[in-house]
RNA sequence: GGGGGUGUUCCAGAGUGGCCAAAUGGGCCAGACUGUAAAUCUGGUGGCGACGCCUUCGCAGGUUCGAAUCCUGCCGCCCCCA
């Protein structure tokens, strides 16, 4: 099957990407490539350390995606023995306790099913890098260390600012760039993909596939999705994520929390629709313009349709007055209600599990954010005696709440 | 090995003997407003059957009527010298 022409590759390549580095060289890349008949190596490691694939990992992925469309050789790294280290990127301080072999391929085997949510597996080629570093003696490792010096680890600006801030840089997340970069020698990558952060490490790779006589890579850099807050990297540890396997709703509700100014970045790098339609879109009503995004992105990671019901559920139960539909049931022991059934309402609260202290519950009454039933009557005293019934509905604030069951 | 710093409530960061449950900012929670659960504004943000009481300022002791603040030892981290 023949590769299109290298401008209309270059043509899909360049959409959503900030940087590729050396630029130059990618047409010459293509061009042979084409010539020879030969797919392109596209590199992409992962670190099993967490569960959730968000949609901040999907913006390369996507690209690995587009790639493959192309023709190209997609190559997975799941990087289980960098994981021992823990990326030092984005990332103010080390990871304090480290994460078990064991662990990680149970992580490992969960990414590989997100990720095949948006790569194509049964084309892509996945190794662990373990494969080659587990066998390392300290020798090679010496010889690998060899190669950069300190000055530039300490260019990188995760570490440049760690030093800055005084705040401990241990060694062995120094291996991290070198293991990284010794990746892609070992699959011959001609292309990673990564985010701009990677640029340091992208380069150190070309370093090293050059002193083995390999084809060096090109990098090609996607920008830094922001998170929900619409301002920080989008991240695990931020909590301001979307995960790809969250449930359609859940996607939903967070997807219209965004910003209004990030809805362009997330239309550019996360779909496919083409910027002239984009530019319609976001010169409507924005809310119409994110509810767009949010139903093109709900229904690539679940059952068509998933993201159109998502839509109109939240359009009824938070743009409209409809309850919701989800609403979870607490168990209250008749046992501990007084001998009237009653409970003073900041223990109820409590007792239901919606506050996780009585004084939690008492700020809450106090702010008016403790409603009760389907009218939402408020509750005007921590000390109102509530008549605990069998269904009664309970709303500490908008949007925690819970449904009663007396139980014996 | 020597010297100098530093460790505070979710985070950052004030506080150097009583006025400290501890300034301020961020985050978070609630309320108002809004096309939105965004932005903005307002309030809140250790616990307790609660105008009082209890626990908290790296850990363990000590001094004192009284300690986050002073002393001793330990632990972590940072910097400089070797």
């Amino acid at each position: 099957m023949p590769f299109p022409s290298v401008e209309e590759q270059l043509a899909i390549i360049r959409r959503g990407i900030e940087q590729i580095c050396p630029e130059e060289e990618l047409a010459a890349k293509l061009q042979k490539s084409r010539e020879t008949d030969t797919p392109l190596r596209i590199k992409y490691g992962i670190d099993p350390t967490g569960i959730d694939v968000h949609l901040g990992h999907t913006v390369p992925l996507k690209k690995m995606q587009q790639f493959q469309e192309l023709g190209h050789q997609a190559v997975i790294i799941i990087g289980n023995y960098t994981a021992l280290v823990g990326d030092p990127s984005g990332r103010d301080e080390a990871r304090s306790s480290r994460l078990s072999l064991e662990q990680i391929e149970v992580n490992a085997k969960d990414y590989l099913t997100q990720v095949g949510k948006v790569v194509d597996l049964n084309k892509a080629e996945v190794h662990r890098n373990g494969d080659w570093f587990a066998s390392l003696s300290l020798a090679d490792i010496l010889n690998l260390c060899n190669r950069v010096t300190v000055a530039q680890m300490l260019n990188r600006d995760d570490f440049a600012k760690r030093f800055r801030d005084e705040k401990p840089i241990y060694l062995h997340e120094c291996l991290y760039p070198v293991m990284q970069a010794q990746d892609s020698v070992e699959i011959k990558a001609d292309i990673e993909l990564g985010g701009t952060e990677q640029l340091f490490t992208f380069m150190l790779a070309r370093d090293f596939q050059r002193e083995v006589g390999l084809p060096q890579q090109i990098g090609v850099m996607s920008p830094i999705l922001v998170g929900l807050d619409g301002k920080l990297r989008m991240g695990k540890s931020l909590g301001n994520y979307i995960g790809i396997s969250e449930p359609p709703y859940e996607m939903m509700k967070k997807f219209m929390q965004l910003p209004d100014e990030v809805m362009r970045m997330y239309f550019e790098l996360l779909t496919t629709i083409p910027f002239e339609e984009i530019d319609t879109l976001l010169s409507g009503h924005p809310k119409d313009a994110k509810m767009t995004l949010a139903r093109s992105i709900i229904n690539e990671y679940h059952d068509a349709g998933a993201g159109d019901e998502a839509a109109s559920r939240w359009q009824d139960e938070i743009g409209g007055s409809a309850l919701p539909s989800d609403i979870p049931v607490a168990a209250i022991s008749r046992g501990d209600l007084d001998e009237d059934g009653c409970l003073p309402a900041s223990k109820l609260f409590v007792t239901a599990g919606l506050n996780s202290s009585n004084a939690e519950a008492r700020r809450l009454i106090a702010q008016g954010g403790g409603k009760l039933g389907e009218d939402k009557t408020k509750i005007e005293s921590f000390d109102q005696k509530i008549k605990v019934e069998d269904g009664l509905l309970l709303w500490a604030g908008k949007k925690k709440y819970c449904r009663l069951e007396l139980t014996e």
